[in-house]
DNA sequence: TAAAAATATTAGACAGTGTTCAATTATCCT
DNA sequence: AGGATAATTGAACACTGTCTAATATTTTTA
């Protein structure tokens, strides 16, 4: 066939997107198949490969979906916040990860091959997190140390999804943790408070 | 055939877990094959699955013996351990994990079908590591407070986790952070102090 | 020792995967 | 209308995990 009137180019890659971010979140990265996103939108596979160079195209594409969405929550969420700012990032992190398991997993569970670089475009998705995190975290610090705010915010990143992880793979129930939320906040006011943070709490 | 005269039941499960170790190390999750470890024993697929019900079940096989390997690695360090364990402690995950970057990331990048629970023998496989952990860190907490080192543990191993994920997936390398190792020391430090530890560094 | 029972091993089938590409078909432009 | 262009397809390829009937070997029995 030729080409249908009812989509442009840039249509059909959102509908893809769409319709595997949908799949994703379904039955998560693992049982996720090309074929399957395309007899959901009544095309054959081969389209998909004629829009994306291969299956990690588009599950990049999918993922940075995903950053997008988790950063508008998140920013949302800062809009409705109270005082401790803090504490609702961190609740923020845990509440994404668990109401979206699948879509939240397959962000980490997907790899490149080695030696292959990140596109552009998606690094600056995942960046944009990061830099509302660094905000947040430079605003509790004493304006002497606040230049300490990047190096500061990547380190409860990633103690804050070191516990998520935990959480939510089962490590934690193995170990039998069951407040993994509150022991991660309890690391990042400890960590903050030996920068000279001022928070509520 | 019938029963090959030089291997019993057990030395065959044993060459198995052994080829797929070997081939996990070399090739990593993604790429792992129970076809390639056959091949490389010189059986067919059939054997695999007459020893091992699923490809699930070699993988925890796998795993478990990477999960020995690392806990006798953990205690052999501590053995000829300075006075800083807790920094030795941290350090040895990091270590263990770049060296062993595809068997490491196996623990983690392999998951059971929803609702199945791991079996016992490798949840006890697991949990020895931890004990390691909580034995180190009740011995720098005050007496007092001794009944915390459980929980804390359990977040002080989650806290390098996820410094140590970020290290080797990427994530750290996308955000700049060059020295992950020392920034998870010194969050495992900052918790311990706060919950009144003494020790050196 | 020869036949029979038990067991180990295999090869091939099956349904699925990502990926490629010649052939087909629809649309656009002249 | 007809030719150029672009979109879409479906079959083919090499791979995967998994299962099972057939086969080869060993052990037991007679």
């Amino acid at each position: 066939m030729g080409r249908r009137s009812d989509h442009t180019r840039d249509e059909l890659e959102q509908l893809i997107v769409g319709a595997g971010h949908t799949l994703l979140a379904e039955v998560g990265y693992q049982r996720f198949s090309a074929r399957e996103v395309a007899k959901r939108i009544g095309y054959s596979v081969g389209t998909i490969y004629n829009v994306f160079d291969s299956l990690d195209d588009l599950m990049l594409a999918i993922n940075g979906r995903t950053f997008l969405i988790w950063a508008a929550t998140i920013a949302r969420a800062l809009d409705a916040a109270g005082p401790d700012r803090i504490a609702l990032l961190v609740a923020s992190y845990f509440d994404f990860a668990t109401t979206n398991r699948n879509l939240w997993m397959a962000i980490y569970d997907h790899r490149l091959p080695a030696g292959v670089p990140l596109p552009d475009r998606y690094a600056r998705q995942r960046g944009a997190l990061t830099d509302i995190l660094r905000g947040e975290i430079a605003a509790v610090l004493p304006p002497e140390t606040r230049d300490r705010a990047p190096a500061l915010a990547r380190s409860l990143l990633a103690t804050v999804h070191g516990h998520c992880v935990f959480a939510i793979n089962g490590t934690f129930a193995l170990l039998q943790e069951n407040d993994p939320h509150g022991a991660a906040l309890a690391r990042v006011r400890e960590a903050l408070r030996a920068a000279g943070a001022d928070m509520p709490g």
